[in-house]
DNA sequence: GTGAAAGCGCTAACAG
DNA sequence: CTGTTAGCGCTTTCAC
């Protein structure tokens, strides 16, 4: 195989083998009418030079490209091991992944969001996973599923998991452990699942007959950050809780460092629970009880939607609400002996 | 803005705004030479129809596209980590990133590689970063860097971390603690960083006088279900050794998962050392004493590197290997007493 | 069975 | 200042 100096196109294919670049082109994509020798011919050349065809060129040209963008705001647990889902989907289905990455850009998410969107559809992917957009309701032309968007009520078909319940069954584990005093290090307002996960936060304390506690809420943002300050808060003030629910593991485990910094004993003085069982999730000390959001299956589904779609075959349900579930670890126990 | 339903382009523009094609390309990229009032009017069509340039298009016309990709095998904590270096290196430099992902196909990764290299370079991407890649040696249209590739001998411009000094530092530490049986929990022959890393072993165990051992090593393959096995033959021998260097974080984290299994402390019985200084090294328990890598600094310097050729700057140096460095936590201690 | 020609969406050179 | 024209690499009629 040659080494070019710049890329070999299917004319340098044509003029070696003497034939037309049409001719090459019906080799390359198996048409019929080619005879068994100008096909030999054109194929040892093809890889004499080792020719590929440009994605570029072929997609401007068909329309279709067999190739899925999954578009993220950053590279962190929840978007890495939802992309591990996705590429368990794409495998064999004949479509290949991209994924196209804002690098954690503050600011500008939505406006990348969508020149994203518009430059790449129709063109270069097939159709696009959106990872919580916070752009919910434009048309482009091709097909998108969003994962766990930002807003509850998007007009994209969505994936995304049951926190109304999985923070539900946060609580109810630590009221079934004898706890009263559960703190809530809530997300970010602006995000459904923060929202969804403070309600059935609210109803589990409300269906046990524990009165809401303004003074037992602090917001975390999902921010490891913002959580430790508001974690340290929570933790220092006069009545401390026996117990807190984090609205997602991230702060949930900032939660445990700034108790352990405090000298509180997790589970002995102060119980946590966390929200997604991302892998680190099982590997921190103590191994943290979370719910389970199955993230991968949720990159997996939110794939095989979009690969039905781009098919035009029938979507059964244009919004999927995976299950959750608790995980018992070791961080969560009997609140200490009333004082 | 309207919602069209089918890709909006730079002739429906023209056409709402009663100017030729060329005129609105002129004003999308800010070229001299139209009227103030005919730029405002095409800029109005413009966001009024959401129009967005075709990346597809464009890159076919200008073979300069501005985006960078990064192939990767699979998306591991290794990939992942570098990922998020190359963002780092990408943001504010005009470039965006995009990520391919094999999908941890097996097998046919050298295929991939090289055919996603050709169908991109020179049209999709101005220039691609190449993570533990196997192909070496082929000149593409475009620049390509290449990060711990998996031979040594590479004709691409290369970054890598000192694998050699890292595994020396490794078995020094654990030989300083006492220890005299050091295993070794080998990666893949097939890779110069494996091997490099077996060298620094051997190396270290000869400028301390201890005689190598070769029922002491064990191939893990940097994979984790192999290296349980290794690990459990090692740890199960007659004579078993009291310190093990695993290749990698991954498979010293299912070394100690063994030793746990089989009732031996960690360091108590049994000291550990990995290679890599994976985030979920630091949160394992004990946490992982290993050698760091500058995973991050790595993805960025390649994109960095990149960034050089593709705009022709000088690079000072085509090879660049990163210092790595002993970070020393829990899981190695001096031996137990000699029975 | 094969090739000439048109065109995908866009940009650059050149005329007007 | 604006439009016409050619062409990036490829596929697809449609003549020959």
């Amino acid at each position: 195989m040659q080494q070019p100096r710049t890329r070999v196109t299917i004319r340098d294919v044509a003029e070696h083998a003497g034939v037309s670049v049409a001719t090459v082109s019906k080799v390359i994509n198996q048409r019929y009418g080619v005879a068994a020798d100008t096909m030999a011919r054109v194929q040892a050349v093809i890889s004499e030079l080792g020719y590929e065809a440009s994605l570029v060129a072929q997609s401007l040209r068909n329309h279709r490209t067999n190739v899925i963008g999954i578009l993220v705001a950053d590279l962190e647990p929840f978007s890495t091991e939802l992309l591990k889902g996705a590429a368990d989907a794409i495998r064999g289905s004949g479509f290949e992944l991209v994924v196209y990455s804002a690098g954690g850009r503050t600011g500008d998410v939505v406006g990348w969001e969508r020149r994203y969107l518009s430059r790449l559809s129709g063109t270069l992917v097939d159709g696009a996973v959106l990872v919580t957009p916070t752009v919910v309701d434009v048309q482009y032309g091709a097909p998108v599923v969003a994962v766990d968007p930002h807003t509850g009520s998007s007009s994209f078909p969505t994936v995304d998991a049951d926190s109304l319940r999985g923070a539900r069954l946060a609580t109810q584990h630590l009221l079934s452990l004898g706890h009263r005093r559960i703190a809530l290090l809530a997300g970010r307002a602006d995000l459904q699942s923060a929202r969804l996960r403070e309600q059935g936060y609210r109803e589990a304390l409300a269906a046990a007959g524990v009165p809401f506690d303004d003074s037992l809420v602090r917001v975390g943002g999902y921010d490891a950050e913002l959580s430790m300050l508001a974690a340290h808060e929570l933790l220092t003030a006069p009545r401390r809780p026996t117990a807190v629910f984090a609205a997602n593991d991230v702060t949930a485990i900032a939660t445990i460092d700034v108790a352990l910094a405090l000298g509180l004993r997790v589970p002995g003085d102060l119980s946590v629970v966390g929200f997604d069982n991302i892998p680190e999730s099982a590997l921190c000390t103590p191994p943290l009880t979370t719910v389970n959001q199955p993230i991968r299956t949720m990159g997996e589904r939110a794939v095989e939607m979009l690969i039905q779609l781009i098919r035009e075959q029938p979507v059964e349900r244009t919004h999927l609400t995976l299950a959750t579930e608790l995980v018992v670890r070791g961080s969560a126990a009997p609140p200490p002996a009333a004082p």
